[in-house]
DNA sequence: TGATAACCTCGTCAATAGTTGAGGTTCGAT
DNA sequence: ATCGAACCTCAACTATTGACGAGGTTATCA
């Protein structure tokens, strides 16, 4: 092969390589999830780091993740090098905690669900699935309280 | 308590009693996930039943679950009266599966990262997480097949 | 030195899940 | 009968996550 793999990638190999498109690259830097320089003619370059950033974006997002929350975690690693162990290390664990998060979650879910069958809950009156929402409707209008139980990110 | 609880709602007590806003209960019928009457004047009348449609959406909704797949999974759920043990065991069926199918993907995608830690796979070259995008990107441009793998849902 | 492929910005459009507001109608209580 | 609360429709706007095209510039190959 005469093509050696660059260490410097403009935006076209950047979208062929990490398999997204070269708007969703332009995109994914005007949100800051990524960051590259500019040649004097100002087109994009990137260190070839940013593909693994890609794939972990990409990765995260399978997850249902909002890209806003992946730029926070993804924070911690470095645009302009391949991540080291402690990097990598630093960063895994914060995904995982947030996957175990919604994992846990989901299963909360599901099983209350189950139990639901279970219990006859038909009635709904006392279901655990649909209270909370319930008891908040009961005490009157007020503001809407989206049960977005997952912002709860405070810096670490 | 002199209100008898009704057996016929209008949209605004369908909004406190679920927890909802009215704009929101509007949105949910314009979109086909719940379905009541008009009276003379033009107004919406619902019964009862919807609260736990309702209820039963929002559920979903923590999950992660769109509204185009879970008025889909409504559909065998009836609009006019409280669903009865057989009508609400074969909806929870084809939500469990919906569940564990997500639960799945996710505790994947949890696992792999973590054996992605131990595996020294910050070569990247073959990351299990990673691959299945970018051999995709690898051979050529392509259309952009977005990895909405929860898209696979034919008809029962 | 061209040609042309790739790149640039910027604006528009799409789908999802709603919220808000304008302008007008109906309901229910007095 | 009348007043105000609640309701109606419709359009526009929010935010997220991009895709796509127009019109113009740069890079690279021969």
């Amino acid at each position: 092969m005469p093509k050696k793999p660059a260490a410097v990638l403009t935006v076209g190999e950047v979208a062929r390589r990490s398999g997204i498109a070269v708007s969703t690259v332009h995109f994914y830097e005007a949100r800051g999830l990524i960051e590259g320089w500019r040649t004097e003619g100002n087109q994009r370059r990137y260190h070839r780091a940013v593909l693994r950033r890609i794939a972990i974006i990409r990765i995260a997002q399978r997850a249902g993740i909002p890209l806003a929350r992946i730029r926070e975690a993804l924070a911690d690693l470095p645009h302009d090098h391949v991540p080291n162990a402690r990097d990598w290390q630093k960063f895994t664990d914060e995904w995982r905690a947030m996957l175990d998060d919604r994992i846990t979650r989901l299963l909360q879910l599901r099983d209350q669900i189950a139990s639901c069958i279970g219990c006859g809950c038909l009635s709904l009156e006392d279901c655990p699935l649909r209270n909370p929402d319930d008891r908040l409707g009961e005490k009157g209008p007020g503001p809407r309280r989206l049960e977005l139980a997952e912002n709860h990110h405070e810096g670490t």
